[in-house]
DNA sequence: CTTTATATTGAATACATAATCAATGAACAC
DNA sequence: GTGTTCATTGATTATGTATTCAATATAAAG
């Protein structure tokens, strides 16, 4: 292995290790020393890696962007089963992928309030809602979905599926409630 | 207007303010400097008023377990109507009364991460989940809501409501979404 | 009016922690 | 095996902001 790719994965244990304190602590609870001793290694050194602990932070925010920019993507899943099915592999996922989860948690943390400002205007620029918000239109339309504004009924969604996994991230005893659960506030 | 209740006053106002830019912008990224430019008074003065940032968090959250306490006391509402009342009211008191609103999310912060531990344990100390899910396991006696963990369910529900809530503490065009959406969660 | 207490300010200080740095050790190139 | 580069450390410094404080203004009490 390489210098070059030793230092990769360094960087990369740094980056999951700050992910879950970040997500468990916050992000301004979290200090740079707290997150070298959980690597662990000296706190000097994480400046070896990292310019900043911002720096540190925006680059999970972007990391995490990057993977939820193709949330909307997925093609020609009909509406009915789209959501559903999005639930279900993103708790199964949860359960056995904590980084998923993690940065499912921390991207919405970041659109919210609480953190540099930057890492709130990268998070916000994945646009997942109206994403959504146009296959609940289709789904209106098939007549399986329920009336009013779409893009509202897409932020409650995704509110909620926050909200819930928020919670998962404090409560390791917390199990993942049933998709239908959350589907049915689309549904008719 | 005693000097005593003249003090008092003043408090009330720091109170508010802080709430509100604490919601905004979260706790750690609002400087009592911040608080003070708001009110407006000099920031020297704010210690005249509270001893520190931590003990006027702490007021704020201290009296929002106070108000919040009391949820699940309405008596003997029956479960049908219960959520669908309370999230009427609490849309409508949201558009009208800031404050209720703000406590309301500040709350829900608290109890998740990023604030001090101590602000933590208060908010947590209320016991809203249980209530609800008592309310919850009536409702599915009565055959009326789903089956499954009531305390799941009410865990599912606040969450919900959390995130819808500060979804619109930074979204001033939102509107709050019909309470019928939410309650179907919860709906056979 | 005089005295005393409280409100207010802006500048000075304290403190936590992010960020730097000089020194050392380990891997690699030749 | 020697020289060079990168990894690593712990102590040091810098920085932002919470907190204190001496000085002043304003209001209450007698």
């Amino acid at each position: 292995m390489t210098r070059k790719e030793q230092k990769e994965e360094r960087k990369k244990a740094i980056l999951m290790t700050a992910l879950t304190l970040f997500v468990k602590r916050g992000y301004h609870e979290t200090k740079i020393s707290d997150i070298a001793e959980a690597v662990p290694m000296s706190t000097g050194l994480m400046f070896h890696y990292f310019e900043s602990k911002e720096e540190l932070l925006l680059e999970l925010v972007k990391m995490g962007a990057a993977s939820t920019g193709a949330i909307g993507k997925i093609g020609d899943i009909p509406p009915q089963i789209f959501f559903t099915e999005f639930l279900k592999r993103l708790f199964e996922y949860s359960a056995n992928e904590p980084w998923v989860f993690n940065m499912f948690v921390l991207m919405g943390q970041a659109r919210r309030a609480g953190m540099p400002e930057e890492a709130r205007n990268i998070a916000l620029s994945t646009a997942t809602i109206d994403e959504t918000a146009t296959i609940i239109k289709k789904g209106q339309e098939a007549d399986i979905f329920r009336e009013g504004d779409a893009k509202l009924l897409s932020i409650c969604f995704w509110a909620t599926v926050q909200g819930i996994m928020e919670e998962m991230a404090l409560n390791e005893e917390m199990k993942a409630p049933d998709p239908e659960w959350i589907v049915s506030m689309l549904r008719k």
